[in-house]
DNA sequence: TTTTTATGTCAACCATATTGACATATTATT
DNA sequence: AATAATATGTCAATATGGTTGACATAAAAA
């Protein structure tokens, strides 16, 4: 069956669990709190570049602004991203992490990284970064981003 | 921001839109079928382990026989799978793939080993089996998982 | 003054999941 | 033979995370 097939089942397998294992750990947590992957992406995003309009944030997340109300108004009734209306151009509007954002979003990105350092743990530093590089270049094979 | 905190954001990133590339092929070919992961889960499972029992299925799939019920619905609706009453027991029912059915999954493993050809093309075969040691190791360090 | 832009909201809909309640057929137990 | 347990299936209500279309408002640009 599928085994006779597909020379690449190990690696299709592999990647699939090990995907699943690294949204795990976040995902327990966020359930904790309420919040969903939906959030975690708004806070991945405004954390990596503060001061990011909604409409930038938009692009980032290729997702409906009506799809990222309802999580941001979350947000942001819960103080984790603060809005502020821009100096520049008053129509738009400026989001930022605030202090506990970003604590919970460090908390986050710490939960992922421990699956990380407990893997690499396991390896030599030239596999991890093979590791890297070839994962990249598998990104890099995806879909046509429209980073205009 | 996340740069400075935390050391492991490429690895987290690269991570993510690999598997963003992984699955965006196969999405795309089942939404013009109408399909979509469920479908592909439920195809990948059943071709896998022919003669598997609805309850086997739902125990591999983590999902309530509720959820199942739509989509193996309309896959059997499609005669893209078919059940038929086991010979020891009248109240189970053993699904498989048709050939239109194990033609489709075959489609789909396509797509997705394309990409790892393409990947694994730029690199030597150590650093393909690395690549999958490495990720089996991250795989195995995710939820546990009730194989009882 | 008019038009465009940035944001936001309402409504209807879809896909995928959940839990609870219940029906039916079949097998196992008492 | 009657009863209980098992395997499947369905109905209803709910949740999450998306979609499109229509429309409102405030501010900037033409």
């Amino acid at each position: 069956m599928v085994d006779i097939k597909n020379t690449y089942t190990t690696e299709i397998e592999a990647l699939f669990y090990a995907y699943q294992a690294f949204t795990s750990a976040s995902d327990q947590h966020l359930a904790t709190l309420g919040l969903g992957r939906a959030h975690h992406r708004i806070l991945y995003f405004v954390g990596g570049a503060p001061n990011l309009s909604v409409g930038e944030l938009l692009q980032k997340l290729q997702i409906s602004k009506q799809a990222l109300s309802a999580p941001l108004r979350q947000l942001q009734a819960q103080s984790l991203v603060v809005g502020a209306v821009s100096p520049e151009d008053r129509r738009v509007k400026l989001l930022r992490l605030s202090t506990e954002g970003e604590r919970l979003l460090d908390t986050l990105l710490g939960l992922q990284t421990d699956l990380l350092e407990r893997t690499f743990l396991q390896f030599s530093a030239e596999d991890r970064q093979m590791w890297l590089a070839l994962t990249q270049t598998m990104a890099g094979h995806g879909p046509k981003m429209d980073n205009s």
